[in-house]
DNA sequence: TTTTGAGTTGTTCGA
DNA sequence: GTCGAACAACTCAAA
């Protein structure tokens, strides 16, 4: 027998928001310069910061471990699990199965951050292993790109532009042949044991419309590219047609690379000249501006990026509280607010559009502070991505990056009938309305009590009416807004 | 240092 | 219905 058989070279390679096996840098080095392999995930949400995983990331995290189990377990190996500190659980299992390194991919949360550089420091200088973590996240690290002056960009066009004009195409790892294993992995615990799925199957619905796991988001790069992103500049904004590429939990999960659908739109490895495909990867670089900022303003998430909006009069939650639930509820009389809020509560995610045109009604006709609405997202969005949620809600509120100018008010009876103009979304999530014909269906307390009652539509079918005057409020966060000028 | 141009996603009003 | 102007003025990024 070889040495090397009796005292085989053993690298982890600890997973985490990187649930895939293609395009696994970390996996990748693992195979190729070790000889047995132990894939490893810990559910560990007490060392990552305040913002543990919601109701609905837990739930797409259980099915995204079970699918990562399964592709490990066709290349011979299978997904080691356990839940409690990392840094405990990684030294324990380094002692007991002698292992010589550990490999990552890297997270970009700065707590997260701030945890892993402590066990990268501990791994390499106290226990003297090899240690590397990788960029599978970001398309370009933030640290690369700076203004002119060295500033970090607080604007998204000029980073955008920067992007296009220095393009860097991605590297991109196949799947490793196989997974080597020379010893038998540690046992860890099933999936089932971290208890990320609801005691009450309230998840069941969000399975008729996703499917968590590396084969789903492939099937659904595969169906937007080969139809809707011809048609992706004018119909993103449709939120009753499928013209987007509802990637957001897949790519929040780590479940295919923002690399990989690169590469998947640009094979030649070069930017895209066609319009609807360069607007696609606009938005990809959205994401890559909201972790751009998180990386440099890491506390985005808890404080305005201006401060001056600290100081702006929010209501106080003893009053707002109730407007609050009737806005999570999706009960606010506002057809097309209260569509989208029952579509997250169905289906865990929220059409863009319709998540700008909710979060400004909260933040704006409410006049509630937008930390409420980026909680509930979180809690409820399958997607929920602490970059993303974070600038998109300071976005709206106006304190944020690039933010609109204050009196820049969505009014959803509007936007309800130049984005949704035959009322096609609200009657799908809101059928006591469903009886209105056309755009009327936006506004149905405009219409009166006789037509609504011929329509089948009676008044006193459950649906409320608006729990705010449109215009009186959106005055009224207009000289909110010129307390802080 | 100063200047200049530009900035995801709008609404309302009045002609 | 459609169109342009007003909304108010600030910050950022680059020249």
């Amino acid at each position: 027998m070889p040495d090397n058989t009796a005292n085989p070279q053993t690298a982890i390679v600890w997973f985490r928001q990187d649930l895939r096996v293609a395009d696994n840098p970390a996996l990748s080095y693992a195979c190729r310069h070790f000889e047995h392999v132990i894939p490893l995930y810990i559910w560990d949400p007490e060392t990552e910061g305040g913002w543990p995983p919601g109701a609905a990331s837990r739930c797409w995290l259980h099915h995204s471990l079970k699918a990562l189990d399964h592709s490990l377990r066709q290349l011979d190996s299978r997904l080691v699990i356990y839940a409690g500190d990392s840094h405990a659980i990684l030294e324990e299992l380094i002692r007991k199965y002698g292992v010589d390194g550990v490999f990552w991919n890297r997270r970009y949360e700065p707590a997260v951050q701030t945890r892993d550089a402590h066990i990268k420091a501990f791994l390499k200088n106290q226990l003297n292993l090899e240690c590397r973590s990788f960029n599978a996240w970001l398309w370009r690290e933030p640290s690369e790109l700076k203004t002119g002056q060295g500033n970090p960009y607080r604007v998204f066009t000029p980073l955008w532009k920067r992007m296009l004009q220095d393009w860097r195409q991605p590297a991109v790892y196949p799947i490793p042949e196989k997974i080597p294993q020379k010893q038998s992995l540690p046992q860890g615990k099933p999936v089932d044991q971290l208890a990320l799925l609801p005691a009450i199957n309230w998840d069941q619905s969000f399975y008729l419309y996703w499917q968590p796991g590396e084969q789903g988001a492939w099937s659904q790069l595969k169906r937007f590219r080969e139809g809707p992103l011809d048609d992706y500049l004018d119909d993103r904004d449709i939120p009753s047609v499928e013209g987007i590429s509802r990637l957001s939990p897949h790519l929040h999960f780590g479940e295919i690379s923002v690399g990989q659908i690169i590469h998947t739109l640009c094979p030649d490895g070069n930017p895209p000249v066609d319009r609807q495909k360069t607007g696609y990867l606009r938005q990809l670089a959205w994401r890559e501006f909201s972790w751009y900022l998180l990386c440099h303003f890491p506390q985005l998430p808890e404080q305005p990026l201006y401060s001056k909006f600290a100081g702006f009069p929010w209501r106080t939650k003893s009053s707002y509280r109730s407007d609050l639930i009737a806005w999570q509820k999706g009960m606010t009389g506002i057809p097309i607010i209260d569509a989208g809020m029952r579509e997250l509560w169905t289906t865990g995610w929220m059409h863009n559009r319709v998540r700008m045109l909710t979060a400004s009604f909260l933040t704006k006709n409410l006049l509630i502070p937008w930390q409420e609405g980026q909680a509930w997202f979180w809690d409820t969005l399958v997607d929920a991505d602490l970059a993303n949620n974070s600038q998109g809600w300071q976005w709206v509120a106006g304190c944020g990056a690039d933010a609109a100018p204050y009196f820049r008010i969505f009014n959803p009876v509007t936007q309800g009938e130049r984005f949704d103009p035959e009322g096609h979304y609200v009657r799908r999530w809101v059928p006591e309305l469903a009886a209105i014909n056309g755009k009327a269906i936006h506004a149905p307390w405009r219409l009166r009590q006789g037509i609504l009652e011929e329509a089948g539509s009676a008044p006193d079918n459950g649906y409320p009416q608006p729990i705010v005057n449109l215009k009186t409020t959106r005055e009224r966060a207009l000289s909110a807004y010129q307390q802080i000028r």
